[in-house]
DNA sequence: AAGGCGGGGCT
DNA sequence: AGCCCAGCCTT
């Protein structure tokens, strides 16, 4: 049998049961395959039903404020992926008249869609033979193929495209495309892969020279930066608290945040409420104290927060617009959800 | 071509 | 601690 043949016999005995298996509507494999870029499904699954229960049309989805869609999608990270669906199911609502670009050339144009997603959707649902290529396939058929070009160089990312391509089902290229991602999530795994129960066992090049362990090949690693954030938890007297959107270009961009400091180091009571930051912030007399007396480190793969909440009591102040009991609505990072979640433990 | 973007699970 | 996950966008 060939590769083609042996996988797809491989997932008609092993696939995973999931929703978005049993539709062919694009709208619903379109919203699996954002959700799941750079996250497992283990993760993603509430998000979907959550997401197709709540808004069972693109016109539904269309129809809700960003605000609403980022707070359904607190959690999942990468929010960019979240405006750029809001975007795109608008602009299919309103100017496609609800209906799905079919080809690949189409939909690969729709923001927040590259090649993998519009591969994925083309082939699932239009029966279009695009190879979706993931961080499953690049590492199936690095290991099978005993291919060592950096899977994130650019000679290697056409590599892999143009090998998937040569390999996919064309007669069902939708489910080639979800066996050969369901073989890399089950059996061929990053780590301790079960080569001894693989159907491959004898033609997969990386087992037979013992490349198992060093392919795929990545080449950069990513540098992390260390920040310190230290937030300030207005309470004023009238029960009110300040939260603002982070807008421009960093992390957590369109989520809320209370009012926040940054340092190049943990600093204590003193120094912050002798910044220049804090003076312009709070002029009036406060009562501050450290909600946390062991820092709360926040890692994301790219950045480690050093965080400190600072509740911050007042009398009154104009900025603070935003009842406690509104808090809930707002979408927010992790690391703040889990504040509220210890400072205000009634409400979860 | 390179860097930025979350959060969580596994080793 | 480091790596990876049904990647994409911007510069």
């Amino acid at each position: 049998m060939n590769f083609s043949n042996t996988l797809i016999y491989w997932y008609l005995q092993n696939s995973r049961e999931l929703p978005w298996r049993k539709t062919k509507n694009p709208y619903y494999i379109w919203l699996s395959e954002i959700m799941l870029q750079q996250t497992r499904v283990a993760q993603g699954l509430s998000y979907y039903l959550k997401f197709t229960s709540t808004f069972p049309t693109v016109f539904d989805l269309a129809k809700a404020d960003e605000s609403t869609v980022l707070k359904m999608w607190q959690g999942l990270g990468y929010y960019s992926r979240a405006r750029n669906l809001h975007f795109t199911a608008k602009q299919i609502a309103n100017e496609f008249n609800g209906e799905f670009p079919s080809t690949f050339k189409e939909i690969i144009k729709l923001k927040g869609i590259g090649d993998y997603t519009a591969s994925a959707i083309a082939s699932i649902c239009f029966d279009e033979p695009t190879a979706v290529v993931d961080g499953n396939v690049y590492r199936v058929l690095s290991r099978y193929f005993g291919i060592d070009t950096p899977i994130n160089s650019s000679a290697g990312i056409k590599e892999f495209k143009k090998l998937a391509q040569t390999l996919i089902d064309e007669s069902q290229p939708g489910t080639f495309n979800q066996a050969i991602m369901d073989f890399g999530a089950i059996q061929c795994k990053p780590k301790k892969p079960l080569c001894m129960f693989c159907p491959f066992t004898d033609s997969c090049v990386a087992l037979q020279k013992n490349l198992i362990e060093t392919l795929p090949v990545k080449e950069k690693k990513i540098k992390v930066r260390n920040r310190y954030f230290n937030f300030l938890v207005i309470k004023t007297k009238d029960n009110k608290t300040i939260l603002s959107e982070r807008k421009g270009k960093g992390i957590w961009q369109g989520l809320y945040q209370f009012p926040l400091i940054e340092s190049d180091k943990n600093i204590n009571k003193n120094e912050l409420i002798s910044s220049d930051e804090f003076i312009a912030l709070f002029p009036d007399e406060t009562t501050i104290s450290l909600f946390n007396k062991k820092e709360i480190v926040h890692k994301l793969s790219h950045q480690h927060l050093y965080t400190q909440f600072w509740i911050v009591e007042t009398e009154y102040s104009s900025e603070a617009k935003i009842n406690w009991s509104d808090i809930e609505k707002y979408p927010v990072p992790v690391l703040i959800a889990n504040f509220l979640k210890e400072y205000q433990p009634k409400k979860y």
